[in-house]
DNA sequence: GTGTTGACCACAG
DNA sequence: GCTGTGGCCAACA
């Protein structure tokens, strides 16, 4: 694995980048999946401290193309709201909004529909 | 090795 | 609906 980057965020990278297009999952379920259930705030911190950044630069979700590598903005809190984002709620709302998933109030909607696996 | 921090989650009121 | 509280985990100083 790469410098600078641990086991378990890559775990996170790639349970992330397994996100369909035009979906969404929570950072609950994406502990779930690496099989850390309890650690959905880990996984949080994990993509804000390096959102899979090439070593020779300090790009965010999006890579310096545009073309996004691991789908951050497809990930958000358990309720529906954006959560954070690294270049900002804002910015994620819009990505959000290129795949087809409107944001209302700072919360998805049809927020249930849109994720990929159903909660509780 | 210890304590702080955070893009969280679940529950209670 | 919103707010507060307690708890989980990994990264970092």
């Amino acid at each position: 694995m790469k410098p600078g980057v641990t086991f378990f965020q890559k775990l996170v990278y790639e349970a992330t980048r397994k996100i369909p297009k035009g979906r969404v999952a929570t950072y609950g379920q994406i502990a779930r999946f690496i099989d850390n259930p309890k650690a959905a705030r880990a996984v949080g911190n994990a993509l804000n401290r390096n959102p899979f950044a090439p070593a020779s630069t300090r790009n965010r979700c999006l890579s310096n193309r545009g073309k996004p590598r691991v789908p951050c903005h497809r990930v958000v809190a358990s309720d529906g709201s954006i959560g954070g984002f690294a270049s900002g709620p804002k910015k994620k709302a819009a990505l959000l909004k290129t795949e087809g998933i409107k944001v209302r109030k700072g919360r998805l909607v049809d927020f249930s529909k849109k994720l990929l696996v159903k909660i509780r």
